[in-house]
DNA sequence: CTTCTTGTTCCATTATTTGGAACTCAATTT
DNA sequence: AAATTGAGTTCCAAATAATGGAACAAGAAG
């Protein structure tokens, strides 16, 4: 109708097309979760955009590496992004900073022990220390999950006050991935309440049936960095004893690596 | 002079720049691959273009997750490459054929075993499998590193035939690494012909000191892809001797894998 | 053989990016 | 205190790249 109007709609929209950028790593995510290769008319029907436009879109992005094709002409995430991530992982400083940490927790407990930092609603895991079953390592890491139903995501959603906890939670739906998983937000608001008094999260298989974690906040002081590391074992092992006996020593662990933080940050500027 | 000049220059040129998107990335590197958070004026010296276009470009890829910035306003890779690469990595078909085969080997030969694919002249790690002493898992994981002077990359160029060969090297700049690496393409083609004849490549201390490899190429039929598999580990543990006596272990494990690939390639379609 | 389906190329139109300059805001120097 | 420098940000006409419709290939299905 109005100008106004059409603003509106612009700033409201949370990812707002960065331009050309924008649309292309549209694509790039569009074809990095989906969970089977994809051909060009799938993606075709998935994105809105006219074949032409497709096309050379797409060109562009395997030129750049971003994605590949495989013999079929099936679009896949391309090596590039690994290879790009492997560097910022290698030398994030939060992660190399609280990498001892996460070592000793492991041997504390036994579990394994994830660190992960919250964007947005979701958790993304930064590292993993497993102890001798080496299922499959780093299988987890770079892994984003819900923060509502994971330890290391509530634990960094306790860190926030109240207004800033409804405003991010605002809009978030719930996914029922366990008969435990919280399905509202006055049930995730409770357990926050709980976590903050108590100071560590627990996750008694609400993400995932068998699993259990106790996980313990971290976050910068102006709280621009949400955080957590957490304990994680099978349900059959880990006991709520357990959880109860490991939660100091994750708390230490938490506190620990937001020491480090703060002293690697302040004296550096 | 003529269009035809023009034209060769084109395709010669490696990356030639993709309109907008090659610029965004060839930023996306230069901070990625800088072993310092970079400073918007250290950037702005660097890639050669105005202030304001350069600002808007740092901004746009901030707004979509390549890119971050740190609390100095410092320029550091962005999470969200990890996230995608993470989905990349744990669905690659390559990885997920190879990857039985790869603990097979590691459990015969009791030391680190890698998997590599050739990307121009540069090998990337794909995946890497290690015995008890846990280091640091993953750490190599999408590292790139030249073929000249690794065991993977040697025996990925020892699959092609002399032309490809040639045209591949063809301008590649050798760093000596150690005393032991190949200064000119005569040294590595010499090394070439003998691992085709052999089946496999020896890395002597060419690009570590005090640490040597045995791989074996790994290709598909078009020698569209390129890769290797080696075992790798410290001099003092691994003789020549050993080297030897893992070679036919490697190439089995190469061989094995190919032919997996091939079943799972053929069939699909 | 004809008709779909899938993928690719072309080019005038349209929208985005560009880059120079002006501006802000500290920190430093005079 | 005023002036100067350095670092980062914003603006807008001009240059450039992206768009999208249509036409073109090339198989596969009917």
């Amino acid at each position: 109708m109005n100008s106004r109007q059409g603003d509106d709609m612009k700033e409201i929209r949370r990812g707002r097309e960065t331009g050309t950028l924008g649309k292309l790593m549209a694509l790039v995510d569009l074809v990095a979760l989906a969970d089977r290769p994809m051909r060009f008319t799938d993606i075709l029907s998935l994105s809105d955009q006219p074949r032409g436009t497709l096309h050379r879109q797409l060109s562009h992005l395997v030129e750049e590496g971003l994605l590949e094709t495989d013999r079929d002409g099936c679009y896949l995430p391309g090596i590039r992004l690994l290879s790009l991530a492997s560097r910022s992982w290698a030398r994030n400083e939060f992660r190399t900073v609280a990498e001892p940490h996460l070592r000793l927790l492991q041997a504390q407990t036994g579990e394994t022990v994830h660190l992960g930092v919250l964007r947005g609603t979701e958790v993304i895991y930064l590292d993993k220390v497993e102890g001798r079953q080496s299922v499959r390592m780093y299988s987890q890491i770079g892994n984003a999950s819900p923060a509502y139903c994971t330890g290391v995501g509530k634990a960094a959603l306790s860190a926030l006050d109240d207004i800033s906890f409804e405003a991010r939670v605002a809009g978030l739906e719930f996914h029922a991935y366990t008969e435990h998983t919280h399905r509202s937000v006055a049930g995730l608001r409770a357990d926050i309440e709980d976590i903050r008094r108590r100071g560590c999260a627990f996750d008694r298989e609400e993400h995932e049936s068998g699993i259990c974690c106790v996980a313990a906040p971290i976050h910068s002081d102006d709280n621009e960095m949400l955080a957590g590391v957490s304990v994680t074992g099978p349900a059959y092992r880990v006991t709520s004893e357990k959880l109860q006996e490991w939660a100091p020593l994750v708390r230490a662990a938490a506190a620990a690596i937001m020491q480090d933080m703060q002293s690697r940050l302040g004296p550096r500027r």
